[in-house]
DNA sequence: AGCGTAATCAAGTATTCACTTGACTAGTTG
DNA sequence: CAACTAGTCAAGTGAATACTTGATTACGCT
């Protein structure tokens, strides 16, 4: 019996290491770190199916990492809490020290070697002495929680907003985290018209969890 | 092609969180927190054939969460290092914060209410005190590392070295972690003989993680 | 060399998983 | 009420998983 029973125990840690046991899923959840989102949003996030989505959201569901409440005609999905937010990060921290992240973080984000990084509490700091603030996520993540003074400049955009920084004010961008891809592209890009842009150090969430300043402007 | 890079990258997350999506491995890796062991004893461990148990080790090995090394006639694995030791216990946190958890907990580990316990911290201090400190983990992996002082009393001796237990000492038990039951038991059977028995928060990888002192005694 | 022990490999099977397609349900709007 | 939108459910298919059994390999001992 308890022999059964400690099986079932284990059992129960591995339902959750199983809910992050598909790319796709995992995903789901570093796009509902930035914030709560409708089932379309995340779907379109992952670029995966409607009705697949759903079934991975309900497969995170159960095991307990995210909830849902309905709000009208849709359904937003959350993670269920601050130990959630935890986990994925931690997960990302031990995945560095694995010799298939570093290549394949390499094919996807390219070089990093000269794109320089500010800390949390520098930009922190300086919030209110004209740094630009560039949020290069996409308009709902934005919407659901930003660094305080940031403009939003959604991916596809940034080549256009180029022009629009005024000359000598330093340029900070930020993203989902330090796996993505935005910030990197738009201080590339910054820096090939010689602005002096840098980006900030892993993404909104942990800046949000390190208990730093966070506005909201959804409607 | 980015999108397939960045699948592939969210596939290399997923890849560790697979290798916790089995509770065979979970019980693997909870083992392998207290450190190094061989196949052979860790397939005791889990009440898995052998050929299963290496099976799984190789998983994890893939996955780069686990790292084995050639000694004679045995092969030892071990845990790859501190971001997984840190994973493993967030990843037990957070699904302690899921339903399910909690019913496996219990039929597992029975009402926990009247068992006390005894922080790191106190017992640190009052190490050289006169507190007799019982380590209820298989004898190998009390030799592979245990709290100074301590003594082995494997699993199945508790019941034989009750009687040892000198009368106005205090005992302070500890095996694996907080979901280990030989504490548990250790300190009820005492508490039966009217000890002053009390068990230690978590467990010994906690202990060591925590930078707390650690005495070897392998051969 | 020959034997024993520790571990891995290979092949087979029942089960689970990821994704698709098409039907269904819950709310909202005209 | 019908028409629409957002989401879930159900069934099916090919691929991956977990475990078994029976070789096969690697090392140590005599």
């Amino acid at each position: 019996m308890t022999s059964k029973a400690k099986a079932a125990l284990y059992d129960q840690f591995a339902l959750v290491g199983k809910a992050f046991s598909n790319g796709r899923r995992a995903e789901l959840v570093d796009v509902l770190a930035q914030g709560e989102r409708s089932v379309e949003g995340l779907a379109e996030q992952i670029s995966q199916s409607f009705a697949n989505t759903s079934q991975h959201l309900q497969v995170l569901a159960r095991s307990g990492l995210v909830t849902s409440r309905r709000d009208g005609n849709r359904v937003l999905y959350r993670l269920a809490g601050e130990p959630v937010e935890a986990l994925w990060e931690t997960l990302r921290g031990a995945a560095e020290s694995v010799a298939g992240v570093h290549r394949a973080a390499e094919d996807y984000l390219g070089n990093r070697g000269e794109l320089e990084l500010v800390s949390r509490d520098e930009l922190a700091r300086r919030l209110d002495e004209g740094v630009l603030v560039w949020d290069v996520r996409p308009v709902a993540e934005f919407e659901a929680g930003h660094v305080p003074g940031a403009v939003s400049v959604p991916p596809g955009e940034v080549q256009r907003r180029l022009d629009e920084v005024p000359d000598g004010v330093e340029i900070v961008a930020y993203c989902r985290g330090r796996f993505c891809v935005f910030a990197d592209e738009a201080v590339r890009a910054l820096a090939g018209r010689n602005r002096p842009a840098r980006r900030l150090e892993d993404g909104f969430p942990e800046w949000r969890r390190a208990g730093l300043p966070v506005a909201a402007s959804s409607g």
